[in-house]
DNA sequence: GCCTAAATGAAAACCCGTTTCAATTACCAT
DNA sequence: ATGGTAATTGAAACGGGTTTTCATTTAGGC
C-alpha cells in the first residue's frame, strides 16, 4: 500500500481526503507488524493531533472495504490489522515479533476447483494466513 | 467428532467428564452450521439445564485447544464456532445458510514451502477458510 | 464412602466496537 | 476566492460479547 495509491482510490470513491484518514493510512503504511485499532490511534494522534478512536475505527473499515487493509485473525483474538502490500496475496504472521509480510496467493484454484466438485458449493472467496516465525525470531 | 473422540480424548488429558462438557460437546456434534456462544448455551440447556454461559466458553475453549472445535471467522465477526469433523482439514462456510463443511488439506504444502523459501520464515500452522454458497443456496 | 483438586454458575467487571448528535470541514459550483 | 452542502468528525453514551472473581459443587482417585 503506497500512499498515493490510497489517496487516489479514496478519491475516486469519492471519499474526502481528511487529515484523519491520511494519518491512519501513513500510519498502516510505516507499520510492519500487525495494530490494534488503538494502537493505530496512538500513532496516528503523533501525526494529526485530535485524532478520534471512532474515527481510527471508521477509516479502518473504510480501508478494509478498499482493499488497503486486512484483519489478522490470531489464536489470541481477531481485533488486528495489516497493511495489504500485495493485493490476490495472503497473511504470513510472525508469531514472535508480530511482523506480517504478504505472499502472492497461488497454487489454490487446484484445491477450491476440486472442493466445488466434491461438494458442490460455489466458492466466492477465501481466507488464508500462515503463522510461524520470521527469520530474526527463529 | 464424534461423541466417543471427545469423551476418549477429555479423559486422556486428565479433564473430568462433567455433564456440561457432554452436553457441549453434542451439542456441536449435532450441528452442521456454526453456532455462536450463546446459541450453544441455548441448545446445551435443554440437554442439561442449568448448564452457564461461562462454562460454554470455558468449554469451547478446551475443545478448541483440543482441536475438536475452530472458529469461523467472517466478515461479520469472529464469534462464531462449528465442529471439525476432518482434521488436518478446513472450513467451508455458506453464506446463506451457515452450514458448514469440511474439506481435506491438500495442495498447500507446495505454496507452503515456497513461502518458507521466499521469506524465511519458519511456518508452524495455518488457517484456510472457503466461503461461498451451498447447493441448496445457489 | 471420603478427600481434594478441578469445575461450575452468578454477578461483576472488562473491553472492544458502534451509535448518536451537534459541530466542523472538504470540496464543488459559482 | 467565496459560499453552500453533504460528508466527516469527536465526545459521550451505549451495547454486547467475553473474562474474572469467588463461593459452592462435584468428578474421580484412594
Amino acid at each position: 500500500m503506497t500512499e498515493g495509491d490510497a489517496t487516489t482510490e479514496l478519491r475516486v470513491h469519492g471519499y474526502k481526503l481528511t487529515g484523519q484518514r491520511l494519518a491512519v493510512v501513513r500510519v498502516l503504511r510505516e507499520a510492519d507488524e500487525h495494530l490494534t485499532a488503538s494502537q493505530v490511534f496512538e500513532r496516528g494522534r503523533r501525526i494529526h493531533p485530535g485524532l478520534g478512536l471512532t474515527t481510527v475505527y471508521r477509516t479502518l473499515d473504510l480501508l478494509s472495504g478498499l482493499g488497503f487493509v486486512r484483519r489478522v485473525h490470531l489464536d489470541e483474538g481477531c481485533q488486528a490489522y495489516a497493511p495489504v502490500r500485495e493485493r490476490e496475496g495472503h497473511h504470513l504472521v510472525c508469531q514472535g515479533c508480530h511482523r506480517v509480510v504478504d505472499f502472492p496467493c497461488t497454487g489454490l484454484t487446484g484445491l477450491i476447483e476440486e472442493t466445488r466438485r466434491r461438494t458442490g458449493f460455489a466458492v466466492e472467496s477465501h481466507f488464508l494466513e500462515l503463522v510461524g516465525l520470521c527469520p530474526a525470531c527463529q
